[in-house]
DNA sequence: ATTGCAAGAATGTCAGACAATCGGCTTGAC
DNA sequence: GTCAAGCCGATTGTCTGACATTCTTGCAAT
C-alpha cells in the first residue's frame, strides 16, 4: 500500500472558498495595508452569511494575513520593515536548507518540473506582468520546497512567503530586478541539477539576500 | 515617541477565551489523538454558542492543532512519526539559530530570567510532574527565542513546539530524560551566558537531537 | 482648541432552524 | 454466514435574525 495516498477528496465548503478568495485578494493587493475589512460589506460582496465570513476571517487571522482587534474588526496589517526583515531572515534559513536538501534528493522528473517553472518565470520576466512574475517565481520555490523531503519546512515557508507577497510584487517591478532574479534562480537550478548541495545553499542564500535588498529599496522609494 | 509601545489592551472575547482553553486542553492531553470533537458537546461544556465555538475551531485549525474535515468535523490529528521528525528538524534549524543570536545579544537582565527559568526546570526535573517539566522547559526556550532579535523566529517556533507538545510530555517521563535534558539546557545556558555563539549553537543542536531521540523511544515503546 | 456628549455604525454573541452528509445498523439476497 | 443495499440518527454546514456592547464621528459647549 502506498504510504499516504491522499484519496479523500475535500468537498468545497463556503468557508474554504471564502478563505481562498480572500487570500487571493490580499495577494493581489486588492486591499491596502491598514485598511479595514467591514464584515457586512464583504458578506454582500461575497454573497455569504456573517457566520461563514467570520469563520473564514478567523482562519486568515491565524495565518497572520489579517489582524482582528476586538471590537474593531479585521484589517490588513501594515507590514513594518522590521517585521519584513525578520521574515526574510527566517525565509533565508528555510530556503537555504531546502535548496541544499533538494540538491541531494530531487528526482529527475521533478527536476524537469523545476526547469519548466524556471522557463515560465523567464517568460514572465520578459513581460511587465509583475503578478505573473511573482506567481511563477512562487512556483519555482514551491517545487524546491516540495522536494526537500520535509513537509513542515514547506508549510512554514509558504506561510511566511504569503505574508510578504505584498513586497514581492513591488520589488519585482524594480528596474532589472526580474532579470537579475532570473539569473539567481538559474544558478540555484543549476546547482540543484548538478546535485551540488553546497552550491545550492550558497546560491539560495544569495538569492534571498538580494530579494531582501530589492524589497528594501522598493519600500524606501515607494513610501 | 517609543517605536511601538503596545498600549492597546486586548479585551477578552469569548472566541479568544475559547481558543486558549481548547489549546491548553490539547496541550495537557485531555483529548486523545484521533478523537473527534463534537461541536454540540463542546458548546455545552464551554457554555458558549456554536458560532463562537466554530470560530475558535477555525483558529485552531489554522494553527494545525486540530483538523477539520468537511462534513466530519474537527478532530485531534494523530501525529505520525514522519511528521514529528520533520517538525524536530525544523525546530533544530530555528533553535540553533536563535541560541546563536541570543548568545550575542541577550541583556544581563534577560540572562537572569533565563537562569531563573533553568532553576525552575531543575526543580521540576526532580519531581515527577511531567506537565511542570514541559511547562518550565518551554519557558526556557521562550526566553531564548524572545531574545534572539527576530520575532518571526519566535512565532514560528512556538507554532511548531505546540504541535509536538504531545510527545514532550511522554518523552519527559522517560527514565532519566529530565535529568539529561537539564544537563543539556545548562550547557546551552552557560554558552549563552559566556556570549559564545558557536558553543550555543552546538549545545542547542545537541539538545534538539537528543529530544528527538527521546521522543522516538517514547513513541516506539508507548505505541 | 479641547472636552463632553449623542447618534450612528460595526462588532461580539446568541438562539434557532434546515438541508446535506456521514456512519452505523438493519434488512435482505445470495 | 457473508456481503450488499438501504434506511435512520447524529453531526455538520449554512443561513436568518436579533440584541447588547463598543467604537467612531460629528456637533455642541466651555
Amino acid at each position: 500500500m502506498p504510504p499516504d495516498l491522499n484519496l479523500r477528496i475535500s468537498p468545497r465548503t463556503v468557508q474554504r472558498e471564502t478563505v481562498d478568495k480572500l487570500r487571493l485578494a490580499i495577494f493581489s493587493g486588492l486591499f491596502q495595508p491598514g485598511s479595514r475589512l467591514v464584515e457586512s460589506q464583504l458578506c454582500t460582496q461575497l454573497g455569504i452569511s456573517r457566520p461563514s465570513l467570520r469563520e473564514a476571517l478567523r482562519s486568515l487571522e491565524a495565518e497572520r494575513l489579517i489582524e482582528i482587534v476586538p471590537n474593531r474588526g479585521p484589517s490588513i496589517p501594515a507590514l513594518s520593515w522590521e517585521v519584513a526583515t525578520a521574515i526574510y531572515e527566517v525565509r533565508e534559513l528555510l530556503e537555504v536548507e531546502a535548496a541544499g536538501r533538494c540538491a541531494l534528493r530531487i528526482s529527475p522528473e521533478q527536476l524537469r518540473e523545476l526547469e519548466k517553472s524556471l522557463s515560465a518565470f523567464e517568460e514572465a520576466a520578459s513581460s511587465n506582468d509583475s503578478l505573473a512574475q511573482v506567481m511563477t517565481a512562487a512556483d519555482f520555490y514551491s517545487i524546491i520546497l516540495a522536494n526537500c523531503g520535509n513537509p513542515i519546512l514547506e508549510e512554514v515557508h509558504r506561510g511566511l512567503v504569503a505574508r510578504i507577497s505584498f513586497f514581492r510584487g513591488r520589488s519585482m517591478s524594480l528596474d532589472g530586478r526580474a532579470q537579475s532574479s532570473l539569473a539567481e534562480m538559474r544558478e540555484i537550478f543549476e546547482s540543484i541539477a548538478a546535485g551540488d548541495e553546497k552550491a545550492a545553499r550558497k546560491a539560495s542564500k544569495q538569492h534571498v539576500l538580494k530579494a531582501k535588498a530589492a524589497a528594501k529599496i522598493s519600500m524606501d522609494s515607494g513610501l
